[in-house]
DNA sequence: GCTAGTTTCAAACAAGTGTTTGAAAAACGT
DNA sequence: ACGTTTTTCAAACACTTGTTTGAAACTAGC
């Protein structure tokens, strides 16, 4: 009970001090969550880097699933909510002209730079979670973030169809997976570019450089004509 | 023995039928892992589904890591020595010129195709199961993806820098990135595609289909202009 | 100061994990 | 046919998992 009084009295005079019981359960988690994922990382290691008692994941968020959730809510929400206010204030400004590719790329990018600039930490750990989350297996995470995201698809899938009318909304529907797959993968893989680049360490983290050198090469990608069924086979021949 | 004796007598007529224990574990395994990922497939799960004993798998492949980097190596050690060797034709066939984008493309892809499409079941899921690994964060997973990648890319890399001789190498690099996540992304993500296009299920499976949109859009991007100075921050301005 | 409601805590729970063991069975070489 | 190696099997091992419990500590409201 001496080490417990110890470190309360110490608590206060540290850096990330005296946030709630649930606070520090999410950022803990978020931070676990994005490194092992969510199979590999345990209540236990989540609660004893919160410095909480184990129960406490539990009895604040029921199971370790809503825990994931509340996690991916917490930040995923608000981003998504930005990112359609930002679509619909380009789409005003436009008047009933089209947007272009880039400027909507330029609605999903910037609230995800947002959260990598604003928050000193957990903005980058969010964003690297997200990505991976993107890729989990398991179906609870898929059917959450079909359902948080079905409402910016929708917008976004619109928005392309407009700016590339000569493209069939099907092939605009094929194009937009590719970018949010494009997307999520780099953000979510700072360990993969080791593989294939070999940068300064202070470079490979800077999400800003990272998404200016996605953005223009997406909107090449979108606004590029579609192949037609001459060019299609072009492709893949047989060798 | 008078049941293995028929066993081995019927198989040769058999589609699937009586593969001996390693083979079994290992087909069981690639289906299950794609399925749940790494972490949540137990290996109770595999050697119940392999119909093999638990103990058969520690003694086949040592350990569970040691069994899902079997898996992988199985079908991506000869998909990757194609994609080389694809390369290799190609420079040879082009003498001293150098290669386009849509054909170094054609290389990394035409080789992921022959997977999808040759073996009747088990390339299609190994191919989601790849691009799962890929976005995978245990760290023994990226290690040895890296290995197994490294020379590959090298290759690659060095294939688009001829390809494009006037972007900096770095830009290369970034664009190799792109182009490997957006790849790996689709081919993990066929539950994704849901969520933002509605398509005949039949044509959702048809990996031949996604890479045959896939290759044009990639093209595009990789062919794009350099973003210069003064464009960059027509992209991220604040809003 | 006392009560009612909320939050914390140590301990236990039942179930599942990867791995090991030692004996039985099968396969193989000669 | 026999001795040796390889493979299978049921059982157990030591440990971790998410979750629950019931008592203790704390925090208002009056």
């Amino acid at each position: 009970m001496a080490i417990s009084a110890i470190q309360k009295s110490v608590r206060p005079a540290d850096a990330v001090v005296e946030l709630d019981t649930k606070s520090r359960i999410l950022d803990a988690a978020e931070e676990l969550f994005m490194e092992h994922g969510f199979e590999a990382t345990s209540l236990r290691l989540i609660t004893t880097a919160a410095a909480v008692n184990l129960a406490a994941a539990n009895y604040h968020f029921g199971s370790k699933e809503e825990l994931f959730q509340a996690v991916l809510t917490r930040r995923l929400d608000p981003m998504n909510q930005d990112r359609m206010q930002l679509l619909t204030n380009y789409e005003t400004a436009a008047g009933n002209k089209a947007l272009t590719c880039e400027v909507i790329i330029s609605a999903m990018f910037i609230p995800a730079l947002k959260l990598a600039r604003d928050q000193s930490q957990g903005g980058k750990n969010f964003l690297r979670l997200l990505g991976r989350a993107y890729a989990d297996p398991a179906p609870f995470i898929r059917e959450f973030l079909s359902h948080q995201y079905a409402e910016m698809i929708a917008r976004y899938r619109a928005a392309f169809a407009r700016a590339l009318p000569h493209l069939p909304r099907e092939e605009v529907s094929w194009r937009l997976h590719f970018v949010m797959g494009a997307l999520s993968y780099t953000l979510a893989g700072t360990d993969a570019l080791k593989v294939i680049a070999q940068f300064h360490p202070t470079e490979v983290n800077n999400d800003e450089l990272l998404l200016k050198r996605l953005a223009p090469f997406l909107a090449a990608g979108l606004r590029s004509p579609m192949a037609n069924a001459t060019d299609a086979h072009q492709w893949f021949q047989e060798t």
